[in-house]
DNA sequence: AAAAATATTGAACATGTGTTCAATAAAAAT
DNA sequence: ATTTTTATTGAACACATGTTCAATATTTTT
């Protein structure tokens, strides 16, 4: 049996109406209800398919974290298996942001719940685990690998969050090159030391 | 002039009524009507005080983040400006977390908005800032100070983000010792290096 | 103690929420 | 093409939201 046409044309036109209305005026100002009229949806199917608002929004944010993964997993210098790769891992997080600046500037608002951080924190942490894992080195024996990954990962994310506070004003050439600083200062991905 | 009795009493109910609901419920189900209910307060008199429930709930936070900054404020060895003090910094905020987590269990929720994580990242922010200018070493000069701050103020928080997603179940000892590890493999506040 | 100032109340209103249900429409299966 | 299945609809419900306003109660000022 195949997915049922009225349903993908009801979850369609939910989404297509949301995204109208998220340049208009803040997602969290939008109801359940002016959605449905403007997707033409009875109200009550609306509930068929989704909790709240938030349900639909967490679609586009799962095709954009999908992107995110996807450029992730394009084979740079995926063979080599050095340290320094975490540079151009992190870079390519900044390229991502700033193209879908309009959505993180709605996921890093204030009064936005926290799952959208915590799924984009999830993204980047599973990269981050990647990378730690491959390294596997000496003075890393006895650390938990989860509260070192997670702080790493959330150390990427302290960028995401200044660069939303600055409104996104910093270039992402000059955001590569505080990067880099930061690691080549504050790092275990830089060789040269240990 | 003074502060209105009438105002203190009306605030007063409306928080205490709040710190009962919020053993029962959690916070996003609490509605203001309810609230109101249980302070005998009249939901229109709610709305010339809070905005909604979390405006409320804000307060506690406010009270939390004044007694961390009140800890970190605690003269140790503040004459002694060395780099490693970070640590006990850093610690103490541990400590602090465990001692208010049935509030923390919801500021980290899923759920509830991103305002409460800023309120915390604004305080151990302004902490960090203040080790990080009085370092003002040689190999920081290039970088943007608002980027490295918040790098490693967000970082710290990661390891509380997965302090939380593990239940807390991962001792102060034991988080204090991992912390170490972490910045002796991976931090600028270490000696030896440079 | 009386007067002035102001916070709280109750009632009302339009709108939103989340749910239920039988009737209907649309799609899938035969 | 007909039958079977199921998604959508409209109507209704109790309750929540956010606002307004005149009446009342409480506090502050004099």
């Amino acid at each position: 049996m195949k997915q049922d046409l009225r349903v993908i044309k009801t979850q369609e036109s939910l989404r297509h109406a949301l995204l109208i209305l998220i340049k208009e005026k803040p997602l969290d100002s939008i109801t359940v209800a002016e959605l449905c009229r403007l997707a033409n949806i009875n109200r009550g199917t609306f509930y068929l398919h989704y909790k709240d608002v938030h349900g639909v929004f967490k679609h586009y944010l799962e095709v954009i974290v999908k992107d995110l993964r996807k450029s992730y997993e394009e084979p740079y210098y995926k063979t080599n298996f050095k340290i320094e790769n975490i540079k151009p891992d992190m870079i390519k997080i900044f390229h991502h942001v700033k193209n879908y600046q309009e959505f993180y500037q709605i996921i890093f608002d204030q009064h936005i719940p926290m799952m959208y951080y915590y799924l984009l924190f999830d993204t980047v942490r599973s990269f981050m685990k990647e990378t730690i894992d491959r390294m596997n080195q000496e003075r890393m024996k006895n650390v938990q690998v989860d509260y070192l990954v997670s702080y790493q990962t959330n150390a990427i994310l302290g960028i995401l969050i200044e660069w939303h506070q600055n409104e996104y004003s910093t270039s992402i050439d000059e955001l590569n090159q505080q990067l880099i600083l930061i690691l080549s200062i504050n790092s275990p991905f830089r060789k040269g030391i240990q």
